[in-house]
RNA sequence: GCGCCCAUAGCUCAAUGGAUAGAGUAGCAGCCUUCGAAGCUGUUGGUGGAGGUUCAAUUCCUCCUGGGCGCACCA
């Protein structure tokens, strides 16, 4: 199998190099828009040989560099442009081969693509959603949901061996809540008793009543702990079919409970204990950070009243979740409202001797959803909820999916329900659908109207070519970008980058459909050259809404 | 009080310290007997403020303004 396009010259530029430059630090782009007649793919490359060199002009680095670069038959041209880029032209058979490759591999593409080399890890735990089984889903966890199981995608499409957990804290003070809360409204709606009241600290949301309601009779209302099982059954449950709706599966789903009946959670305060970074005060054992850093203040282990604390057992699942993950990040995703918790999580993991540069959280920001220009308030204690369900019954899953994969995650997003819905174009998703459908459009109408050439029934692939026009060449070169915006997205750990890319490809193919008829055109040299691009755009734009976790219909 | 995130075009958002800051949408002017006008072409329009570091700052640092969030023997 020949490399792909941009791995070939990233490595003929390392070695023209000399061994000053190494392959992640290459970092290919589409030249800006002035420059785009005469070059289709630029590097920096002059800045990084006067960082390397300590000096000299980018200018002259970067001219000596293309002599050193040998004829290759990917490269019509190179140039160097200030202050400092080098710049490249292709051949039209790097396109060709490029086509052919996006065709051959199909969904699996780009196969043979170095990956790892290039900084994608080999392995990733991934941690996310982790919602407590006291409550559905609201919508603030479908951002971070989305994401996990987009990054999960993505990186399991580059080769990386991916485990997705679920974390579930069904054990604790806020399981207590609910068992408690789930007496009291089954003393209500069942047993008839208006005067049982849910505690002021207690779930108030309706779907207590509702799971009350289904509860078997005969309950001891004093049984809370009975109830708090019951109810913890029946909202995970819940959550899993909520998940399901998104699109979302993890591979593991990991109890707290388990890690105090297996002795994990005391294991890891004698632990702590022994290596000298707990303390007692107050009746209670502290964690104390005691030699790895000044600023932060201490934190509970164990209370006074004899039980562990969540931060105890989050330390043991870390300890757990490392010894399964034996390279590769271990990643939390998290809501930005615990970026408090991170710095001491992270204390606690190298107090462990845990390999805390593995450790790595992706902070969510907030969700705001607004209809009618108004916020839609979310608090689940309260009981106003908005399931992620409901949005979707609203504005569709694709559209959700998209929006929420279109955002960097440490910015906030602003989610407008009435923009949303609307089936209008002012929702990028539609545009990206509306072009894989054109291109599915015109592999209907080539069978109705018995199109064929005779270039399709030679050796697949080998008989065919692009013209060499603006446009085309817009439409290869984007193409040729996917595995760049697929490297950003598992690098930045942000599916965004892969959403731009996917709005950009579907604008700059609509362009090129605009201009160039496919049946139409009466030379069949031309028209089947076509055709293959057309169907090597229908394959990304497919694999990329796919990685979104966002359909592709052949019609709309 | 301490800390984290954010501020880019009218609106929603891009831009690993590098070229003339890009898209979508909205506005304006055009384009449907030709594979899907949910589209295309042209055009208007932008880095919150003040300093600093750098050959180079939307990007890094300091301060300010504005918005969101956090500082538990809850999870």
């Amino acid at each position: 199998m020949k490399p792909h396009a941009l791995d070939e010259l990233r490595r003929l530029i390392v070695r023209a190099g000399e061994n000053r430059l190494s392959l992640p630090e290459i970092m290919a782009e589409i030249p800006p828009e002035f420059l785009r007649r005469e070059s289709d793919v630029a590097v920096a490359a002059g800045f990084l040989l006067a960082k390397k060199n300590k000096g000299g002009k980018p200018l002259d680095l970067v001219g000596r560099l293309l002599e050193n670069i040998p004829p290759s038959p990917l490269i019509e041209k190179g140039s160097v442009h200030p202050p400092g880029y080098l710049n490249l032209k292709l051949s039209s058979g790097a396109f060709l081969e490029l086509i052919d490759q996006i065709l051959t591999q199909g969904d699996q593409y780009p196969q043979n693509f170095p990956w790892q080399t290039l900084g994608v890890p080999d392995q990733v735990l991934l941690e996310f959603c982790s919602a407590n089984p006291t409550g559905p889903l609201h919508f603030g966890h479908a951002r971070g949901s989305v994401l996990g199981d987009t990054l999960a995608r993505i990186w399991r499409h580059l080769g990386v061996k991916v485990t997705t957990e679920h974390y579930i804290n069904d054990i604790g003070t806020q399981i207590e809540r609910l068992g408690a809360s789930l007496s009291a409204r089954y003393q209500q709606e069942v047993l008839g008793r208006p005067e049982a009241a849910v505690p002021q600290d207690g779930y108030h949301g309706d779907y207590l009543k509702t799971l009350a309601k289904k509860l078997p009779s005969g309950l001891d209302p004093a049984d809370t702990k009975k109830f708090a099982e019951l109810g913890k059954e029946e909202l995970l449950g819940l959550i899993k079919g909520q998940l399901k709706e998104l699109g979302i599966r993890f591979d593991l789903w990991s109890p707290e409970s388990a890690l105090h009946e297996n002795g994990k959670v005391t294991g890891i305060i004698e632990d702590l204990k022994r290596k000298g970074y707990v303390a007692e005060k107050d009746g209670a054992l502290w964690f104390t950070a005691k030699g790895l850093s000044e600023e932060d203040k201490e934190r509970v282990l164990k209370r006074s009243d004899g039980r562990t604390t969540y931060f105890a057992s989050d330390l043991a699942y870390h300890q757990d979740k490392f010894s399964r993950a034996p390279s590769g990040p271990v990643i939390n995703i998290w809501g930005a409202d615990h970026h408090g918790y991170v710095p001491r999580m992270k204390l606690g993991i190298e107090a462990l001797g845990l390999e805390a540069k593995r450790f790595e959280v992706i902070l969510v920001q907030m969700v705001r959803l607004f209809r009618a220009g108004q916020p839609v308030t979310l608090s689940k204690r309260a009981g106003e909820t908005m399931t992620p369900g409901e949005i979707i019954e609203e504005v569709g899953l694709d559209a959700l999916r998209f929006f929420l994969n279109a955002r960097s995650p440490n910015a906030q997003l602003d989610f407008d329900l009435d923009l949303a819905k609307k089936t209008t174009p002012e929702n990028p998703v539609y545009l990206i659908q509306y072009a894989h459908a054109r291109i599915c459009s015109i592999e209907r109408e080539k069978a109705t109207r018995g199109v064929s050439w005779p270039q399709e029934k030679l050796v697949p692939g080998s008989n065919f070519s692009l013209e060499n026009d603006p446009k085309t060449r817009e439409l290869a070169v984007s193409l040729l970008f996917f595995s760049e915006a697929l490297l950003a997205s598992a690098l930045r750990r942000s599916p965004h980058h892969l959403a731009s890319y996917l709005i950009d490809l579907a604008r700059t193919f609509n362009g090129y459909y605009e201009t160039h008829p496919v049946l139409a055109e009466s030379s069949q040299e031309l028209a089947f050259g076509r055709f293959r691009l057309c169907l090597a755009a229908k394959q990304i734009l497919a694999t990329g809404l796919n990685l979104l976790g966002v359909s592709h219909p052949e019609r709309m």
